[in-house]
DNA sequence: TCGTATCTACGACCTAGCGTAGTACGACGG
DNA sequence: CCGTCGTACTACGCTAGGTCGTAGATACGA
């Protein structure tokens, strides 16, 4: 599931716009100069492997992510997580050892945002606030 | 950096041994009939991108993995993370709220013993530097 | 109606990485 | 001296990704 870099740079330009892109508005959006046909076969590729959305408007097609850039990045997390087999717990534990502080209280916030299922761990009261993303 | 499939079972091979292994020995371990220089080739490989070390013994090599299998899960997490670019916080929501029960509760222990504490959201990350403590 | 600009559909080519393995060659034990 | 073991080097097929070119369908203005 892995993308190339040119595949990036695209799906960078989808996730960056406000709503599906016309092959010729990401071809025109990107910096490397590329032949039109260039992006189409890689929004293709992309359709194909079902990361972005082809919806028909007339003549073209407009092109959309399938996901939005976090969930991805959250697919590609639980992917490198799923690779270690049996200790997950060790992995958590060395990734949270690596993230900035920053990161560490994102994590501390969602987890005790209660969507990490679990056995309630306090008896904090409904204190959701700010995690309602996009999608 | 991503791992091939028989790099992986040379990689499991190894991390499942003791200790560093020969070339011969990976080969015996290893589930499928391959030729000898094939897993040689491998290991090969596999050092020269660094994920595995080469260490003599008299005439032959040994070799050990660079990094423990949870090391290697995280740093690809982390690799996963930082290809969002911005918005981590709502990455990592998203992980968070992808990962079973087991692996909150490791995420929640693991952060809540000491580490990346408190939100102190400085202009000065001065990033870590080295956590390599056990090996 | 004709020519031109757009699109899409397909195929082609090249490079890199991986899986797989053969060959060449040096060190050893009989 | 010869077979065995191990390494070094080379090679070949395949797949994925990057990059285009060409052909066919269509819409539009002169």
């Amino acid at each position: 599931m892995a993308l190339g870099e040119l595949e990036r740079a695209v799906m960078a330009q989808l996730w960056a716009a406000p709503g599906p892109l016309t092959v010729r508005e990401v071809h025109d959006g990107l910096e490397r100069e590329l032949a039109y046909t260039t992006v189409m076969t890689v929004l293709g590729r992309l359709a194909k492997k079902g990361v972005v959305r082809q919806e028909r408007d007339g003549k073209a097609y407009r092109y959309a992510a399938a996901s939005t850039r976090e969930q991805m990045a959250a697919e590609l997390m639980l992917d490198a997580l799923g690779d270690v087999g049996e200790d997950r717990t060790a992995a958590l534990v060395a990734f949270v050892d690596r993230v900035g502080p920053e990161e560490a209280a994102a994590l501390r916030a969602a987890l005790l945002n209660g969507r990490g299922d679990v056995p309630a761990p306090r008896e904090g009261p409904e204190n959701d606030g700010a995690a309602t993303p996009e999608s």
